[in-house]
DNA sequence: TAGATTGTTAATCGATTAACAATC
DNA sequence: TAGATTGTTAATCGATTAACAATC
């Protein structure tokens, strides 16, 4: 592969759309995409997509453009989620059960193996086929598996606490949904905050904007 | 307020972070911050910091630096979260209910009017003090109340239907956690997609990237 | 007052778009 | 073969950073 010093967070961030929307084709049963018809779909430009691509690699054939179960398995494999990761999540309350019954993980090589809470009624249990352990058994059970991503899910307070405590036993990403910003700097560990709200006020912002355009518009129009 | 011609979607996409960033300040008790102190904290510039907020307005004064009070309540109006805003729920399974019960809406003046969804044991139930509906009482609902915004969690297969019943009656903004892609294009709606397993590919990128990057370290150290 | 820090203008840097030779 | 479309180089555009006069 490639050394990929240098591919910018906007490209990153454009690979899972790219490959969202060749499932979307091989659904329709189209077989082949240009690069033309990938940035018409996803509102972007032919020649994006195309720079996007090559960063990584030659996928294409000219005068013909890409296979479109060719590029799904490229990208796959350029996002890492052609091989399996082990996944924990710790903090399995209502939010971490409704991302392990719903969230496709299998269907992208995450291996749910195992949960962990505090609450007593929760342990012993399973959720969504996986079991669910009490907070003590956590460094037992790192210390015999190797877990490639944890889920972090626990109560605001004890995320900064549960987070390093993942640092200092190996878990080398984190994607963090306890809407507390972690920065750890713990190289060498990953870190992805997920915060629900700000796309909540993103979205409230565009709507102003639209709204008081839309004013203005009638207001001239009057 | 100022004319918000051209602020770009990463100024934007900030404003949320210097908020969550202020909030944290003000509870550790701090009353004044500079551009300085907020770049620092998110690991940003103090030139962009003071770029961004001055796409609104003044907001600090100069030797002294920014009122966290003040501009906390700044940044909350050009959001448009110090408006309440009417909000209703469209599909309420685990995603939905989720959401509901552990996302602060009323903290930052989203008021939760109302529940649909098809399922009969739902039905008339409350999430949170919110009372639950029928799908085929929404109609009506939207008749008489003026709402400002919908979350869909409603299942896959019923996400584009389900939108644009949404948008043609008066739903002005929607916030789709359906993880199906709408492109509605329906003026004057505006939609923000939320996809939870991009920013998880996102950080096994970034897992893969840094754990060759360390396997290169180790080869060279050889 | 002197030091600090803003808001803004100018300079730089990086990302997107355009263009096109290569070639399927 | 002729038309289509890639991968890549060059041109443009926009976003970030640097610098500094204004002033609290």
């Amino acid at each position: 592969m490639k050394v990929m010093l240098g591919v910018s967070q906007n490209t990153i961030n454009r690979l899972p759309k790219y490959l969202r929307c060749l499932q979307e084709l091989a659904e329709d049963g189209r077989t082949r995409v240009s690069s033309a018809g990938i940035a018409e779909r996803l509102g972007l430009t032919s020649s994006q997509v195309r720079q996007d691509l090559s960063r990584f690699g030659s996928y294409g054939s000219q005068g013909y453009g890409y296979d479109v179960e060719t590029l799904m398995r490229s990208i796959r494999e350029i996002l890492g989620i052609d091989r399996t990761h082990k996944v924990i999540v710790v903090g399995v309350g209502s939010i971490g059960r409704t991302l392990m019954k719903h969230l496709d993980f299998e269907g992208n090589n995450y291996e749910l193996v195992a949960g962990f809470d505090t609450n007593p009624m929760l342990i012993g249990t399973q959720v969504h086929d996986t079991p669910i352990y009490s907070a003590e058994e956590l460094n037992a059970f790192l210390a015999e598996t190797q877990v490639d991503l944890c889920v972090l899910a626990v109560p605001q307070a004890d995320a900064k606490r549960v987070a390093l405590h993942l640092a200092k036993n190996g878990i080398p990403a984190i994607w963090n949904l306890t809407n507390v910003d972690l920065e750890l700097d713990l190289f060498p560990v990953v870190v992805e905050n997920v915060h629900f709200l700000d796309s909540l006020f993103s979205l409230t912002f565009q709507l102003e904007a639209m709204q008081s355009a839309m004013a203005r518009t009638a207001r001239r129009a009057q």
